[in-house]
DNA sequence: AAGTAGAGCAACCGCCAAGCT
DNA sequence: GAGCTTGGCGGTTGCTCTACT
């Protein structure tokens, strides 16, 4: 029990991530799977544990994670579901497309808790606040872990206890009518027993709202693509390697899953948009958010022995921060002109989605082709709208493994080595 | 300019449960 | 059935950056 085994070996790196194990990792993956976890690091060649290894990948390498900032529908959804499933993070996340448990986990604890406080309501019980609590007093209940039972947070026991009142109306209006997937698999894998009436509540509540992902595209319907921790995934797929590419791509599956697994899309201003060369805007540092909040270190150098910063540091393709932000402003790209305050937003928005993953997957190329081709109807497109270029396709595509050497070899080379290349491909915007 | 507090985030830690031997 | 391994989860820590004094 306790720590694995891995753990008590020496000589093994913890802290960040570098780009050169990052790399590593996904070359190992993306060519075998991850497989067994505990042979991960040592095939891929890290002297990281297994869970780290795991870790990395599920929290940040994943292809099919989006960052940035998170909406104002997803918040609402993350409390709305905290209501019910307490800190069940990794349930959450279930429900939230392209957010890791740790994503949500580190949004509630840094942000959402203090608005809920500031609203009045206990984040805890998610009823109102008493005067005690007001006063400052100690939190009421603490939403413990529920290590197998099927507790939730105590106040939402029963049909939902007390907390109805904060779910949207749509939420309580679906909860009413449950859908029951027969197709839906009952997997061993699941760690922790389900509720089914919750579970049932929890379909028809995401599904009242706006599709999570949608709030940041008017993309397609875009539910559960990765269903890992509810184990639908795994019948999809046998082998080595199957369970990820399930994991990830089932989509082209159908009837593995009842839920059509759906890629995040990436509109065509985003992939128009100088994939990471949008350097982090001002605001933004190493380790912020949305590409800032990945080690995408611009000066090559892990910002832990270099002691550059995101905002300050100049990189090595000789673009400082502001430069491209003027880039940007300064209408490069035709959609710039739009004098639509939503326009900008969106801009905004698609530079914070924007991470090396993508290009480690190698979507740069494919992105830079695509905008090629399509550099005339861009501006149509964003005007239309973001979700008509799907990184389904792209990620489908390669995933498939058409031609994985050569993404491969793309991602790595895109990454460590090849930044000064971004340039050249910027020239043909 | 220097110091400090707070925010945000990535990663680690410890535990649990399932599976395997 | 016991013991071990492994995957997974939630809590927590520590680092970095920003904002404020």
């Amino acid at each position: 029990m306790g720590r694995h085994s891995c753990c008590y070996k020496q000589k093994l790196r913890k802290g960040l991530w570098s780009p050169e194990e990052d790399e590593k990792l996904m070359n190992h993956i993306t060519k075998h799977g991850h497989g067994c976890w505990s042979s991960v690091p040592k095939l891929a060649g890290l002297q990281r544990c297994s869970k780290s290894c795991r870790l990395r990948w599920i929290n940040y390498l994943r292809p099919d994670l989006k960052r940035g900032a998170f909406a104002q529908d997803e918040e609402d959804l993350i409390v709305e579901l905290h209501a019910v499933l307490g800190n069940r993070w990794s349930q959450i996340a279930a429900q939230m497309p392209g957010r890791t448990d740790n994503e949500i986990k580190n949004l509630w604890n840094s942000s959402l808790k203090k608005k809920l406080r500031q609203k009045g309501i206990d984040p805890n019980t998610h009823k109102p606040l008493t005067e005690a609590d007001r006063s400052g007093a100690a939190p009421t209940i603490s939403t413990e872990r529920t290590s197998g039972s099927s507790d939730v947070n105590p106040s939402s026991a029963g049909a939902l206890g007390n907390f109805g009142h904060l779910l949207s109306e749509t939420a309580q209006s679906s909860m009413l009518l449950p859908v029951y997937d027969k197709k839906r698999p009952e997997t061993p894998s699941l760690a922790r027993p389900k509720v089914p009436a919750k579970e049932l509540f929890l379909d028809q509540l995401t599904a009242g709202h706006e599709s999570p992902s949608s709030c940041r595209s008017s993309g397609p319907t875009l539910y559960f693509p990765f269903q890992q921790q509810l184990g639908y995934s795994n019948e999809c797929g046998s082998g080595d390697g199957a369970n990820m590419n399930s994991l990830w791509f089932n989509q082209n599956d159908f009837s593995c899953n009842t839920i059509s697994t759906v890629m995040p899309t990436v509109s065509p201003s985003a992939l128009s948009t100088p994939m990471g060369l949008n350097l982090p805007p001002d605001n933004h540092r190493h380790g912020g958010t949305g590409i800032g909040s990945a080690p995408f270190y611009w000066d090559g150098v892990n910002p832990s022995s270099s002691g550059s910063t995101g905002s300050s540091g100049s990189n090595s393709m000789g673009f400082e921060p502001q430069s491209t932000n003027s880039i940007l402003e300064n209408s490069v790209f035709p959609w710039t002109d739009i004098g639509v305050g939503q326009e900008k937003d969106t801009r905004v928005q698609l530079v914070e989605e924007l991470k090396w993953p993508d290009l480690l997957h190698g979507t740069f190329a494919e992105a830079t082709t695509a905008m090629q081709n399509q550099s005339q109807s861009l501006y149509d497109d964003v005007i239309k709208a973001e979700s008509q270029f799907n990184m389904e396709g792209i990620c489908a595509s390669w995933f498939q493994n058409q031609q994985p050497q050569q993404q491969l070899q793309a991602a790595s080379d895109m990454y460590d080595k090849d930044l000064q290349r971004m340039p050249l491909s910027f020239e043909h915007i």
